[in-house]
DNA sequence: ACGCAGTCGCTGCGTCACGCAGCAATTGCG
DNA sequence: CGCAATTGCTGCGTGACGCAGCGACTGCGT
């Protein structure tokens, strides 16, 4: 049982992976530049450098990301008031609804899904998800 | 509830595209090839046809993409008898194998993680795990 | 039987993201 | 008041990708 749960998780993968790449695609943007965006969305500002580690990028290729995406509009510069050689990165609310609304359509699958558990199911599917979520970013910590 | 598992996902989803992205380049390779790897380990061998449908590229750069596997020897071109136009794509079992092992501390993670659910609760996960994974598959298919 | 449209996989060519090396600007420590 | 370290940014080369076009092959229609 728990190896067909592991397989699950590796069988998700493949369309979770492709579906992202579709929607890099159709913003006109590298899912790299995609994930920088999440990272942004989800743990807020961050400088270049940060960026550059999150998304395992060069501090070089880092500078042309961000200027792809400001120049898209996604993001802005702010100048660092405290340090005049960084600068903070922080992402346009209107631009991450915009990206986020993308999933629209996915997360109503989803839910049709979910409805089919009841609540004391639905906390252990949350259980897992966050602990599995833990455990990959741990993995990929101790990798680096 | 329900939106906080969803939330859950989109979180996942980060980390798990870049240790996916780490593994790739480890091995070498873009997550592209990596990806038309895990399309061939889970559906059997394919055309070239089918694998650039699969993995979101035009006909040109899937074949230098499975010229790039096959250089490698992670996959071997057989000519199709009955349309020898054609060419069938197989998997060498060994590289799967070991492109597979890359995930065992991962998976040792998750294993660890799984037994603090019962078996009930495993199953209630598999079940979420498999539906999931077709909805984003029709959710592609979709947007295709 | 035969031609011809359709399909399949493969090759020039240009584009663009990335890593590497080096740069100027700035900070903080000795 | 230097001087090493850090930060972010720019040439240069590499390589993956899309586009357009090619030859090879199939099978449908006449």
């Amino acid at each position: 049982m728990t190896e067909e749960v592991l397989r699950a998780i590796a069988r998700w993968q493949i369309p979770v992976i492709q579906f992202n790449g579709m929607l890099a695609e159709q913003l006109g943007m590298t899912w790299t530049d995609l994930q920088a965006l999440y990272v942004l969305a989800n743990s807020g500002p961050a400088s270049p450098g940060e960026l550059a580690r999150r998304v395992n990028l060069t501090s070089g290729s880092a500078s042309r990301m961000i200027e792809r995406l400001v120049q898209a509009g996604f993001v802005r510069r702010v100048p660092d008031p405290h340090d005049r050689r960084k600068v903070v990165i922080e992402p346009d609310p209107d631009a991450v609804r915009r990206v986020g609304g993308l999933y629209d359509s996915l997360n109503e699958r989803h839910r049709a899904d979910l409805a089919g558990f009841d609540e004391t199911e639905q906390a252990v599917i949350l259980r897992f998800l966050s602990s599995a979520a833990e455990r990959t970013e741990e993995e990929i910590r101790q990798r680096a």
